[in-house]
DNA sequence: CGTTGTCGGTGACTAAGGTCACATGGTTCA
DNA sequence: TGAACCATGTGACCTTAGTCACCGACAACG
């Protein structure tokens, strides 16, 4: 049965909220999955529901008007879309696209609960604001480094991100997802990665890229 | 009686707020004053009070490793300072800095109410939900500023936006000033200034710069 | 096996923007 | 009036990163 299913869920990635809030939230939520490539998230679009996500990867990012994408933050199990959030409460356009980069779990709370959430439940609220807070931060973190970074420092930090994220120091990517992921060109980062591999800092083969130190 | 001062306050900038949650506030809140100049916020600083601006000018920003400085956004009279609200109800540290650009006062609203008038007044909930999108949707621009755009087009739009700001076509600053701002050099800034004088988008004077256009 | 597509490597060039050095011309104030 | 200071203008130069053109290597697949 769903509701069963859905507080396994609930007690896995979001074991800080009390048994009533959970309870709650088994009751209303629906499940939804994503496949790998699956866009979850356009700009411009509206919604009815916010999202916790209970499985995969999800990449968020930027789009400019030259058709050009910038990455911004990645949301894991455990996390939920801050934008989807605020956007259901006030009915507002989302301004950024997200995509599963693996297939993908979440659980859809509908916009009709949230007031109810937010108000019964401090637990819920503190979640909520957390949420933001840490997204908030993250994007201060990528002002940061494209103001003040160069791109081979850029390019060391990504990596160390992608590495943490997927818990190997092996990492199968192209550079020209890396490329578009930090908003430069394929050739830039394959001149950057090589002159980290004769650093020593990685060991590149087709499609992969190894981490050292 | 500073009370009433309070609510004259909420009355003109705050007027869509019910007045149960003006009465709340007034009596919870404290008038701060800050000197044009004045640092606000602090990176590394906790707070005991969230903001709501009542009058002036506030620039936010960040600082780089180096000390450069970038601007972020502006928060004028009518807002709230959306990282002093959660950073407050978390204990968190700040991670930005901000400065009173015009003489600013603001309304203090100690974090121990917070909780209350989250839970009592919808209408408080919405608004730093609303606080936290548009805050964060300044983000998102001033990213897609810096990794789409060129200089000239980021001043451009820089000076659009101060003087709407100020309500002037007249811009008292500097060229150093700006170019801190847009985390660029002086002379870059110059060299474009007169380019937009050549083009007879701009006239410039010592200490000032006029729009046309 | 050859064809085709994708990925990565590389040299040459260009453009944007940052840096340096120094000039100019107001402003302030003794 | 002249010294000190500040904002600005400007040429020369350098570095970074983006672009173009093209090549080789590998994989997939008929």
């Amino acid at each position: 049965m769903q509701k069963a299913i859905i507080q396994d869920y609930l007690n896995n990635y979001f074991s800080h909220f009390e048994p009533k809030l959970k309870n709650a939230l088994a009751k209303g939520c629906t499940i939804k999955t994503f496949p790998a490539g699956e866009q979850l998230m356009q700009t411009g679009q509206y919604f009815k529901s916010t999202m916790l996500l209970v499985g995969g990867l999800v990449k968020v990012y930027r789009q400019g008007d030259d058709g050009g994408e910038f990455f911004v933050y990645h949301l894991e199990p455990g996390s939920a879309c801050a934008l989807s959030m605020i956007c259901a409460t006030k009915q507002e356009k989302s301004e950024v696209l997200a995509t599963a980069v693996e297939d993908t779990t979440a659980l859809l709370v509908p916009i009709a609960m949230m007031d109810d959430l937010m108000r019964d439940y401090k637990t819920w609220y503190y979640f909520v604001l957390e949420t933001y807070r840490s997204r908030f931060e993250e994007l201060l973190e990528v002002i940061d480094h494209i103001a003040f970074k160069s791109m081979d420092e850029r390019l060391s930090y990504h990596l160390e991100k992608l590495s943490k994220q997927h818990g190997s120091k092996e990492l199968y990517t192209t550079h020209q997802q890396i490329a578009s992921d930090l908003g430069s060109s394929r050739e830039v980062i394959s001149r950057l990665l090589k002159k980290m591999e004769q650093h020593g800092n990685v060991v590149l083969q087709r499609n992969s890229i190894q981490l050292r130190n």
